[in-house]
DNA sequence: CCAAGTTTCCTGCTGGGAAT
DNA sequence: ATTCCCAGCAGGAAACTTGG
């Protein structure tokens, strides 16, 4: 029967952000908690928080990045150890009961993501896990609320609602306070690990009625296709939009209650560094015709109310 | 000084590449 | 095909630390 530390619930909030390995969250206590533990040590804590049901664990085989060419001399050894491949690894994450502890002590239970990836998933399901501590880390800083609903939850609600639309990796909902008001946006977050065809990603964000943000891995040729294809759908929309307005003419058009957003406006795409590094508020975010924007004008943001402690919590 | 909790040490297990 | 080896996880025992 273990009893939970401080420390335990600092593991507990890092988990929050998604599936971590040994390493990252030794990382993680050491750089956000001020706390050194030996390897050895936490592996130790988190085998017996695993033991009695506050933690799971999934031992993955970990690729290496591509096949090192063989080298002369002393470098050979090392060249060798780094082909071995499917190394086994672990990644750990919450349970119900770990939640329940946060939740208990007033962590938000919308920052919590509890999901451990499928072997194919692993690589994007970290992005989404830094995307999330850079929101996090951001809302620590700005005091924004937000709230996110992650894949598995996503996934829950739409077999209740039986619904069929395709499903963001993140659902964010910003609230920024602008001295006595509140301003709210809802956006769709994709993150892309160049798995999917660009057309693909198309289809999702005219599917869907939020604005989107795509994040992409840092390639620019990754981008620059993302690019092309959204703007060849610009241009089948407006196509689509002179012939609804023809047969229009003449109709008695019912007032529309929910027009929906164009698509030249319902997306925005940035890379995954700048995104960790500046947020929501900062990143420069490219638009379908390669124009600079912010998500928030430069005149709102610099009303928005800074009342965060600048405390980093995970 | 004791008890509880923490860390170190050690052994076993596993999957897959390399050597034979 | 078989054996060997390796890295890393799991978990038990013992040593160590700390608060009362």
């Amino acid at each position: 029967m273990v009893i939970i530390t401080e420390r335990d619930v600092n593991i507990f909030k890092i988990l929050s952000s998604g599936a971590s390995d040994l390493a990252d969250i030794r990382k993680m206590l050491r750089d956000v908690y001020k706390t050194d533990v030996s390897p050895n040590a936490l592996q130790k804590r988190l085998s017996l928080l695993k033991k009695d049901d506050y933690i799971r664990s999934r031992v993955y085989a970990k690729k290496n990045e591509g096949l090192r060419v063989k080298k002369e001399g002393y470098e050979q050894e090392e060249s060798e150890k780094a082909m071995r491949s499917n190394v086994p690894f672990a990644l750990y994450a919450l349970t119900f009961l770990s939640i329940a502890v946060l939740v208990e002590r007033g962590y938000d239970h919308n920052w919590i993501r509890a999901c451990l990836p499928g072997p194919p998933f692993i690589k994007h399901d970290e992005m989404v896990r830094e995307v999330v501590r850079a929101i996090k880390k951001e809302a620590a800083r700005v005091g924004y609320s937000f709230g996110l609903v992650d894949e598995l939850n996503l996934k829950r609600m739409a077999s209740k609602y039986k619904s069929r639309e395709n499903l963001p990796d993140l659902l964010v909902r910003l609230t920024l306070d602008i001295g006595s008001e509140q301003i709210v946006k809802r956006y769709n977050l994709e993150i892309d690990n160049n798995t999917i065809s660009p057309l693909y990603m198309v289809d999702k964000v005219l599917k869907s009625k939020r604005r989107t943000i795509i994040i992409c891995n840092d390639s620019k040729s990754r981008m620059e296709s993302f690019l092309r294809a959204f703007k060849s759908a610009v241009k089948d929309e407006a196509k689509r939009n002179l012939i609804k307005r023809k047969q229009r003419k003449g109709n008695v058009q019912p007032l529309q209650q929910h027009e929906d957003i164009p698509l030249a406006h319902k997306v925005v795409f940035t890379y995954i560094k700048e995104f960790c590094s500046r947020g929501f508020l900062q990143t420069n975010f490219i638009s379908i015709d390669g124009e600079p924007v912010y998500i928030v004008p430069p005149e709102i943001n610099k009303k928005i109310i800074i009342r965060g402690r600048g405390v980093y919590d995970t």
